[in-house]
DNA sequence: GTCTATACACAGATAGAC
DNA sequence: GTCTATCTGTGTATAGAC
C-alpha cells in the first residue's frame, strides 16, 4: 500500500501539490498565496513544487484546467430530458445547484485571480477564458435545449448570460453568508417570463409554490 | 494656488493616498497593491503613507469607508417617485445602471479583500459588512417603495437579493468583457414577474420591447 | 507632515547533493 | 523526484532628521 509503483510517485505528488494549492488559492486568492504556504500545507519542499510546475503562474493554471475539466465532467449532458418545458426546465436548474454546491471551488479560483487580469501571464488569461467560455457555452446549450431555442441563439444566449450572472453573484455573495445557496426557485421563475417575453412558447406555467393569488398578467 | 493654507497640506495628501490606494487596489485587489506601488503612483513617500494610515490595513479600510459615503451620496432616496409599478421600476432601474455604470470601482473594491475574508483584520471586516449591509438596505428599501411592499417584507428581501446578485455577477462578468453593462430589461423582466409570482399587484406589465408575441402565462 | 535611510521577514526562484 | 541550503528582490513597517 505504502509502496506505489515508484512510476507514479510524481504523479501522486503532483496531484497532492495541486489539490492543496487549489484549496488555498480559492480561499486567499492567487495573490495571497505563497508557495511557502503550498509547501507547508503539502509536505512537500518548495522545490519539489517547482520541479513540478516550472512557477506560481504554472501552478495556477494547472489548477484552474484541473477545476475546469472536473467540473465540466460534473456536468451533465447539453441535451436536457424531459417531455416539456417545465420539466427540462426543473431538471436543468437542479443540475445547476447541485453542481454549485459540489463545486464550491472552481468558480472562487476564476475570482482569485480575476482580480490580476492586469498583470496575469498570458497561459494564465488563456487559462481563464477557457474556463469562462466553457461554462458559457454549457449554459447556452443547455438552456437553448431546455427551451428549444434552436432558431432563438440570442434567446439563447441571453438566458444564458442571465444564469450564469446569477450564479456569480451568489458566489460573491457567499463570502458575506457562506451558507448563501443559488436561489433556483426566483431563477426559475425569471427564466420563464424572460423566454416567454421574448416569445417562447413555455407551457402552461405551473409555479410550483407561492400559488399567484394576486392580479397579475392581467389586461 | 500652490501655496494651499498649510492646515489643510495634509489633508490634500490623505486625499491623494486614498484615491490612487482605491483605484490600485480596485485593479490588482487588496493583498497583490503593495505601498511602493500607492507610494510611486501618488508621489508620496511609504512613511508618509504610514503616518497617515497606521497600516495596509488602515489604508483598505478607509478607502472603503470613502467608497461607501461616495456611493450612498450617488444613490438616490429610497422613496422611488412614479405613479404605477411600471413607471418606479424603470425609475429604480434606470437610477442602478446609472449609479453602476459610474462608480465602477466601489463595488470591485468589496470584492477584492473579499477574497482575503480569512485573514482579514475585524476592522477590514466590519468595512466590509458595513457596505454589504448598506447596499442591501438600500435595494430592499427601493424596491419595496417601487412594489409597494410596506407589508410584504420577505418578497423585498427576495427581490433585493435577486437585484444585487445579478449586479454582482455583473461585476465579475466585467472582467472577462470589460464592456459588459448591467442589463435592466431583463432584469426588469425578471423582477416584474418575480413580483407577480408572489402575488404583488404590478400593473399591465406593458413590456418595454418585444411585444411577447407567444402563448406564456395563459392558463 | 514630509523626507532619507533602513530593519527584518518573507516572497519567488534556483543549485546541487542524494 | 525529493531534499537542504541559498540567492535576490521586495514586502511591511519604522527611526529620526528636517
Amino acid at each position: 500500500m505504502t509502496e506505489a509503483p515508484a512510476l507514479d510517485r510524481g504523479a501522486r505528488s503532483r496531484d497532492a501539490i495541486l489539490d492543496t494549492a487549489g484549496d488555498l488559492m480559492a480561499r486567499h486568492g492567487y495573490a495571497a498565496t505563497s508557495i511557502s504556504m503550498i509547501s507547508a500545507a503539502c509536505g512537500l519542499p518548495v522545490s519539489s513544487i517547482y520541479w513540478h510546475f516550472r512557477s506560481k503562474d504554472g501552478i495556477y493554471v494547472a489548477v484552474l484546467g484541473r477545476a475546469r475539466t472536473a467540473l465540466l465532467a460534473a456536468l451533465p449532458q447539453a441535451e436536457v430530458p424531459g417531455a416539456d418545458v417545465a420539466q427540462r426546465l426543473d431538471t436543468f436548474l437542479a443540475e445547476v445547484g447541485s453542481a454549485f454546491r459540489r463545486q464550491p471551488r472552481g468558480v472562487k479560483l476564476l475570482l482569485g485571480l480575476g482580480m490580476v487580469q492586469q498583470d496575469a501571464s498570458a497561459a494564465a488569461l488563456a487559462e481563464v477564458r477557457r474556463y469562462r467560455d466553457a461554462l458559457v457555452a454549457w449554459a447556452r446549450d443547455s438552456l437553448s435545449s431546455v427551451f428549444a431555442l434552436r432558431d432563438r441563439p440570442e434567446v439563447a444566449d441571453e438566458l444564458a448570460r442571465f444564469t450564469l450572472r446569477m450564479a456569480a453573484g451568489t458566489v460573491v455573495a457567499r463570502w458575506f453568508e457562506p451558507d448563501a445557496v443559488l436561489e433556483t426557485g426566483p431563477l426559475r421563475v425569471a427564466l420563464l417570463a424572460l423566454a416567454s417575453h421574448h416569445g417562447v412558447p413555455v407551457g402552461h406555467v405551473p409555479g410550483r409554490d407561492a400559488p399567484s393569488r394576486g392580479v397579475a398578467n392581467r389586461e
